[in-house]
DNA sequence: CTGTACATGTAATACGTTACATGATTCA
DNA sequence: TGAATCATGTAACGTATTACATGTACAG
């Protein structure tokens, strides 16, 4: 058991950082960038919540600081209790799975609305998730998912999102069936 | 536009208070258990936040104390300010759609684990997900879908959770088959 | 020489969890 | 009378967002 483990439960957006680091050293801006081609839509990282947490994690030995450069510029790569941090969080701890959904607990309340009013919310939802499927459909196409290991990988998230858009369009055309034979 | 809206964009445990409030007025213990029977797969609550919420929502004049009981029980009921609102953000407020899935970063990061690894997170997840469907299926077997506005909207956010088990051991699957196919 | 990109940080605020803290009422 | 339930609250801490703040290097 790490040492280091009790403080680092939960902190997704520390794994993240190690994570990419594992793939090649970089900077915070350079993070901040893989963040959002690569993991922004599993872990939207601010600028703000990155820079703080590389200086927690080179606080904790998890990462070091290997080169400077200009404009104060700090490249960071993994320590070797880094490398067994990120290897232990991915086999031995159990994802959160609490999910938040202000969609569905508005479902909860749609007795407060007229027909055309809950018509609408799920219209928009069935749209917006239309629209985010053409977005990972698209993705799919321009991305060669053939280059580095995480693209490999990449796609198997894709495929998750394809299959979650997928799933809330026809949800929505379902609940949008219910609301014309009940009631 | 409310006076309100600046305050209230996105804090949905309130609006999660003021939806069960609307139905019947009732104490924070109350509303406590409500939560818990009803609205904890789509937003779970705490007891420590459920109280310290109920006092912002009554100092902003949303609800308001309508009699007090035993063991100092202060029943709330809607203001007619908290049914605007709660009317407000049901159809104005775009819903919060950022989501993240520590399981999805993860997978990621999949080329650092051995393939027995990897193996082994994807049957936990399709396993953690057919439990969870399994036990959908027994509240829906259970509950009384008839009775009461809740019950009604609740069959729709349950189906949006039977599917979405599905969808996860259906990629879990898939993933699982790209374990041995690629590579 | 000017704008864009590079580069890092802090402060204020909000939301959420866990643990701590206290006490009244009811029922067996 | 003791245990379970009812009932409300605070404190400490962690995580996330937005806004503020500053400055360097490079390319056209």
């Amino acid at each position: 058991m790490s040492m280091l483990e009790a403080t680092l439960i939960g902190m997704s957006l520390r794994h993240g950082i190690l994570g990419l680091l594992s793939i090649r050293p970089g900077s915070g801006y350079d993070l901040l960038n893989w963040f959002q081609e690569t993991l922004a839509n599993v872990w939207p990282a601010t600028q703000s919540q990155l820079y703080g947490d590389l200086n927690k994690l080179a606080s904790d030995g998890l990462i070091e600081v290997t080169s400077t450069g200009a404009r104060g510029r700090k490249e960071y790569a993994l320590t070797s209790a880094g490398r067994e941090e990120l290897h232990h969080w991915l086999v031995d701890v159990e994802p959160n799975r609490v999910r938040r959904n202000d969609m569905l607990l508005r479902v909860f309340f749609f007795s407060l609305l007229s027909r055309d009013e809950a018509r609408a919310l799920l219209e928009r939802e069935r749209a917006v998730f239309a629209e985010a499927g053409d977005g990972m459909r698209e993705l799919e196409k321009s991305v060669d998912w053939t280059q580095g290991p995480l693209a490999d990988n990449g796609r198997i998230a894709l495929e998750w999102g394809l299959r979650y858009t997928k799933m809330q369009q026809e949800w929505a055309d379902w609940a949008l069936e219910q609301l014309d034979t009940e009631r």
